[in-house]
RNA sequence: UCCCCUGUAGCUCAGUCGGUAGAGCGGGUGGCUGUUAACCACUAGGUCGGCAGUUCGAGUCUGUCCGGGGGAGCCA
């Protein structure tokens, strides 16, 4: 069907021109001359108003009466500006088509709906304002993520989402067999034959690709993962989901040093490129979701990185003289509560802390020289906290092979992560961000079931 | 996983001390009007999440199960 963007149209010169538009009928309104009706086809977060004289005899009154919310029309007409205030231009119809229509059960409505109700239907969700504007600012960031690594060199790496790995021990992972569920087969000790499974091996669904990743790093460069990733915690809250999108760079030759700078140039980029593609989509959330969104995510762009080691970030808790619920030790990691207190009350800004107690750090992160912490970094941001977490790895074999030891980790299954170490050791960084955090934090949304199209939790699968 | 809240019309919600079901929106009918969450009148629409219990009587109280939400923990 041949048809132009109802954005193209409402961002044109306004000048008359016949035009033909297919979109959703979001709200119809009537007079006794002339019928209008609020077209969305997904393009714009803007509806086109669409005229229809009676006079003119374009439709019958058994048709009027089949223009209901959520039909889906075809409409040929003049494109004008508008004699209404709330609009620049309005299309004139010439002719109307119905192509499929909405019976009166269907559930959305012009007035606000609840989230969690939307979040029971997600096929029909996409059709509001906010999952819309949702759906184009993701977008724009997924893009914005592979235009910066692209730019500076960095090659799109494509780890595997099914591993035999249970990478850095990040909890609880979802298993993949093709083994009978009601009769497995099992050896003479009565443990899970896995020799039968499809594999041949125990395979679970990745938690990261970090580990993977790191291979291509020491051997091409720079380059990054993006993709899916799976964690089977029950967890409940507005901030997880068992899957999401993840983004891990990672630098060959790069120590602590540089995975900062680039991890502020990163989030400075995805920023602005929200900023300036997505004004309409922003400012209805900075008016409808979070009021200020825009004016926290600029300050974020113009402020610097402010560096704060682990050890400097406990002293200033502690003479804060704050009441918080866990109080602040040199050893504990730092609670939610903490960190936002860092970025918002102390630094009043972005903030990079590193170094923190190798204790409560995974064993790859390189040791410091001082042999009670590692070179880790989380970056830290106002109204969020922790936005991105990472460190230099460990690039001395010795040290990561006792480390690892000491952890009890199963070290025939990570020789080959050794073997980086072994042969043509290099030190490198990287660091991961949580993608669907990332959407929920620049859009304010309050949920992130409500930033990825279906979500996944647990006890929570719809469609 | 723990703590708290919650489930009533297609949607958003009210429902007092336990006494037999209400509003707005959406739909239908009529009126009015280049309207902007249009407006006015009338009207249809209910297994009050499921099961069990207390009671003469349960939307309301109790138990239990299921769903949803918020906070915490785990984390991204």
């Amino acid at each position: 069907m041949n048809h132009t963007a109802i954005k193209s149209i409402l961002t044109g010169d306004g000048t008359e021109h016949s035009q033909t538009v297919c979109g959703w009928i979001r709200t119809k309104r009537e007079s006794k001359n002339v019928i209008f009706i609020e077209l969305n086809d997904g393009t714009s977060l803007n509806t086109l108003q669409i005229v229809i004289d009676k006079d003119a005899q374009i439709i019958s009154d058994e048709m009027n009466h089949r223009l209901l919310t959520g039909a889906s029309v075809k409409a040929v007409g003049l494109v004008k500006p508008c004699q209404g205030a709330s609009q620049s231009v309005e299309l004139q119809a010439q002719s109307i088509d119905i192509i499929g229509e909405a019976p009166t059960d269907y559930p959305l409505q012009k007035k606000r709906h609840t989230f969690e109700f939307l979040r029971e239907i997600p096929h029909l969700r996409i059709r509001t304002n906010t999952f819309g504007a949702v759906a184009r600012v993701r977008n724009t960031l997924a893009q914005s993520i592979h235009d910066f690594f692209q730019q500076r060199g960095f090659l799109w790496i494509h780890t595997p989402i099914i591993t035999g790995n249970d990478a850095e021990g990040a909890g609880s992972m979802f298993q993949v067999t093709t083994l009978n569920m009601d009769a497995p087969p099992r050896s003479g000790s009565g443990q899970i034959d896995y020799n039968q499974d499809f594999f041949g091996k125990k395979s679970l669904l990745t938690v990261s690709g970090q580990l993977q990743v790191e291979n291509f790093a020491c051997g091409m460069g720079h380059v990054y993962t993006f993709g899916p990733t799976f964690r089977a915690e029950n967890s409940n809250t507005a901030r997880h989901l068992s899957e999401y999108w993840m983004v891990e760079p990672e630098m060959a030759f790069c120590n602590l040093d540089g995975n900062r700078e680039l991890a502020e140039l990163f989030i400075k980029h995805l920023l602005s490129t929200v900023l300036n593609t997505c004004q309409e989509d922003m400012d209805f959330f900075d008016k409808w979701i979070s009021n200020g969104l825009i004016d926290s995510l600029q300050k974020v762009l113009s402020s610097p990185f402010v560096h704060l080691p682990y050890t400097d970030a406990i002293s200033e808790l502690e003479k804060s003289g704050e009441d918080f619920e866990y109080k602040p030790v040199w050893g504990s990691d730092l609670q939610a509560e903490h960190e936002r207190f860092l970025t918002e009350k102390v630094v009043k800004g972005p903030v990079a802390v590193t170094d923190y107690p190798k204790d409560i750090k995974a064993f790859y992160m390189k040791q410091n020289d001082d042999n009670k912490t590692v070179r880790a970094m989380d970056i830290l941001v106002p109204r969020l906290g922790e936005i991105i977490g990472g460190s230099q790895r460990e690039d001395n074999f010795d040290k990561l092979k006792a480390r690892m030891q000491e952890m009890n980790m199963d070290m025939d299954e990570y020789q080959w992560y050794l073997d980086l170490r072994r042969y043509g050791t290099i030190p490198h960084s990287g660091f991961g961000l949580g993608f669907d955090r990332l959407v929920q934090y620049v859009t304010g949304m309050q949920n992130i079931r409500d930033v990825i199209p279906f979500p996944r939790t647990p006890k929570s699968m719809i469609l």
